[in-house]
DNA sequence: ATAGCTGCAAAACCTTTGCAATCAA
DNA sequence: TTGATTGCAAAGGTTTTGCAGCTAT
């Protein structure tokens, strides 16, 4: 159970925190909204408020169960800590985000931020562009 | 003056454009909210409505003299596009901001862009971690 | 038992929009 | 003159909060 996870960071294991995590961990590819996670509990009869949701995130956040992000869009995704350093690309006609981990970019920040006397802690880049995948309108577009 | 920046990009010019654009580039080191920008006018006594000052921001990245940037804050940002391309170095001690440019690093990011088949736009990339800097508290603490 | 958690509804944000008045060309 | 632009206020969407009742330990 993820009872102990929660447990773990400090949280009281209750039936909506597991929910939610559990929701997390079964879409670990994505990037979901707290609105995301909210429909996907009602589509398993999961009654869970929306407000609660936040504060759960919220919660999860600070334990570092999870990390928000901002994308495009007007909202904040959240996606679990536990996958690893990686970067994202954003397409801004359809929202789809993808995920990278690239070698050689990691070791030029190094460098760069050796140059600049720095000692790197982390980073956030996001790689903005149009996907080229048939269901997202920029690709339609194409082909007129 | 700006007059001609505006008509060349077909945009009417008005006075509150024209303030607006002169905010910007008193300001073009920085990263300006659109509430950021409302207040620099009032400061000047130049009334503009705050749903002007987002119109016409919109109207300027429309037109490519303003980049608009989510970074981790839940609003947005915006900066004048001719400062050209640059990323960010954050001190997370002092929070001293530098900018840089690097060539290998915009090409890495074109390579991995097309290993997606993802048309490139722009991106946001920000590093953050300690600079040693005399007047940092983290040099300070190396110093014992 | 009790400190912490939840749901609801209301409030707080940031941003966009409808509309009548105003302005640049 | 006339279409574009503005300001205001109202609406929109996301996120937070106050509070009374509920729950895990």
């Amino acid at each position: 159970m993820e009872t102990g996870d929660l447990r773990k960071v400090g949280l009281k294991a209750t039936l909506p925190r597991l929910k939610i995590l559990e929701v997390m961990q079964a879409h670990r590819e994505a990037h979901l909204s707290a609105e995301d996670v909210y429909r996907l509990l009602l589509d398993e009869d999961e009654d869970v408020g929306l407000a609660t949701i936040y504060r759960v995130l919220a919660q999860f956040e600070a334990a570092g169960l999870v990390v928000r992000r901002h994308f495009e869009e007007g909202h904040a995704l959240f996606e679990l800590t536990d996958i690893g350093p990686h970067d994202h690309l954003v397409c801004v006609e359809c929202d789809y985000v993808e995920e990278f981990y690239d070698e050689k970019l990691a070791g030029r920040l190094n460098e760069i931020a050796a140059q600049s006397e720095f000692s790197i802690a982390n980073h956030t880049l996001v790689i903005y562009g149009s996907c080229n995948r048939p269901e997202c309108p920029s690709s339609k577009r194409k082909n007129n």
